[in-house]
RNA sequence: CGGGGCGUAGCGCAGUCCGGUUAGCGUACCUGGUUUGGGACCAGGGGGUCGCAGGUUCGAAUCCUGCCGCCCCGACCA
């Protein structure tokens, strides 16, 4: 069938790829590394990101914008942060083409048109924020600052995936400005929770949250706290990250503040994103060798209509009926108008879709007054009476939220290995995979080693583990508790 | 940047080794008809700079040279 994707066992960089396009997802564009997210796949971000925002807004927040380009005087200004993102930064040189002399009809770079200072494409956007924060800030009666802002970022990788990593993607980036360290640590975890929150309840995807060791903490920060999930191949993906970056961005642009004592001091501050990785995420969560799977809380149409054998005005005016009621519980519906395409084939289609729940309404349904139901997640097929549609479906979609949620969990679950040697761990890695918890010495060094090693990487030290002694698998080294590698995306 | 594969209709491919009329198949698309509860069938039809640029040749999708792009596996990374 043109239709069928690869399946999981055969080739699961294929199988990605293969629901990445049949599902309408993205396409891979003219600029290398760059994708084009198609108006499903765009629908899928707007739902992730009305969500977000409005969960940013509860917890005190505010948008903002913030320009694309940032000049390398400033991009430069913290040291760590400009080392960190150097090796992948898109330089605008120059402002203007001109006709090629030689080549008729072609442009060329305009020679005279060279900028004084280079400017940065955005890898991320602290320097400029902070720049700008400086002018804003002059008393703790200015703070705190709770922005947001959602943009586009650029990072010139070397080898890109759609949604799990493109040079250009589509992210949120908060920036927050405060009086104390410990009110900047406190915003840092609270976003940690939101992102946490959002990624069980919304994308019915487990994580563990912790915190990065110092050779994975964002360039700047002084702590980094992530959100891990594990996909279905067994590597984990970093989902969400949120920084308390100290003072060092502070003193880098020169940030102070006069507090309640008229002493100047430096601003704490934090920073926390998302991005359309987080797609990458779901699709590779939840989906099977049939095509994509969406939680109900993330699907562009939860519900899907198919008249059968195609549409007639009393099918039509019977699903009008069971969408309008649907929709006054705020569910959302499509009904399949089209009549070129035989039942069959939109089944299929949509199964691709991953839409949650399909009602397919026949002939034979009206006169029984019945409605065939069908769940995407498990695929079975009910047929129920006509005057229970309504309930039946508002509460699956819930059902069908919360068992992907646990499918997801016992598959993660059944993928957390505590190993407690280096052989072990080795093993466990090459064969089954998934999240490894472990003594570790605490030690870069060590962490250096074994990613050199094994390919695995310190994922989280988890905020829930355990103080448990122990010895560090690699080096033998006492350890106080244990921490989560994994080979990561 | 290393190793492998590929570029021929919207998509998937054959043809390339061994050069030879109008470049073919599946699917998708258009028209008509019959169908229709899990990816319909029949008939007719449209659609091609054979990745680009040179070269060899009477003649190039096919041989030679250079370039470009894509995919997979690594190195790097969210």
């Amino acid at each position: 069938m043109a239709k069928e994707i690869t399946s999981r066992e055969e080739n699961y960089s294929q199988w990605y790829n293969d629901i990445v396009k049949k599902a309408g997802l993205a396409d891979s564009s003219a600029v290398r590394g760059c994708m084009v997210i198609k108006p499903y796949g765009y629908a899928i971000w707007e739902k992730m990101r009305d969500q977000l925002d409005k969960m940013f807004k509860e917890t005190g927040h505010v948008n903002a914008y913030f320009p694309l380009f940032v000049p390398k005087s400033l991009f430069e200004a913290e040291e760590k942060n400009a080392e960190g993102f150097a090796k992948e930064c898109a330089i605008v040189t120059h402002y203007r083409l001109k006709a090629d002399p030689d080549n008729k009809g072609k442009l060329i770079v305009d020679p005279e048109a060279k900028l004084e200072e280079e400017l940065i494409v955005r890898p991320t956007s602290e320097a400029i924020i902070w720049n700008t924060y400086r002018d804003w800030i002059q008393s703790y009666r200015d703070l705190p600052i709770l922005i947001n802002q959602w943009a586009n970022v650029v990072r010139w990788e070397m080898r890109t995936r759609p949604f799990l990593r493109t040079a250009e993607f589509l992210w949120q980036e908060g920036h927050t400005a405060h009086s104390t360290k410990s009110e900047a640590i406190a915003e840092a975890r609270l976003i940690h929770d939101v992102y946490a929150r959002f990624a069980e309840e919304w994308m019915a995807m487990p994580v563990i949250k912790g915190f990065k060791s110092e050779n994975e903490r964002f360039a700047g920060a002084d702590d980094t706290f992530t959100i891990e999930a594990l996909m279905q191949d067994g590597k984990a993906l970093q989902a969400g990250t949120s920084h308390f970056l100290g003072q060092n961005f502070a003193k880098a642009f020169n940030v102070t503040f006069s507090n309640d004592k008229n002493e100047n001091e430096y601003v704490w501050a934090t920073s926390w994103g998302v991005s359309t990785r987080l797609i990458g995420g779901l699709i590779m969560t939840h989906s099977d060798d049939e095509g994509l799977v969406l939680p109900p809380k993330l699907a562009p149409f939860q519900v899907v209509i198919v008249p059968i054998p195609k549409p007639d005005p009393e099918l039509l005016e019977k699903a009008k009926n069971i969408s309008e009621a649907l929709k006054a519980l705020g569910i959302s519906v499509k009904i399949d108008t089209d009549e070129t395409k035989r039942p069959g084939f939109k089944f299929a289609e949509y199964e691709m879709m991953g839409v949650p729940v399909r009602l397919g309404l026949g002939k034979r349904d009206l006169e029984n007054n019945t409605i065939e139901v069908a769940r995407r997640d498990t695929k079975e097929k009910t047929s129920i009476a006509m005057d229970q549609v309504v309930p039946y479906v508002s509460s699956l979609l819930d059902d069908i939220q919360e068992n992907l949620f646990q499918r997801a969990k016992a598959y993660r679950d059944s993928h957390i290995t505590k190993v407690d040697s280096y052989d072990q761990f080795k093993d466990v890695l090459e064969n089954k995979g998934g999240f490894l918890s472990c003594h570790w010495d605490g030690t870069s060094e060590t962490e250096e080693k074994i990613k050199e090693e094994t390919k695995a990487t310190i994922r989280c030290i988890p905020l829930d583990a355990p103080s448990e002694s122990g010895k560090c698998i690699y080096s033998g080294k006492i350890s106080e508790r244990r921490v989560i590698f994994a080979k990561a995306y």
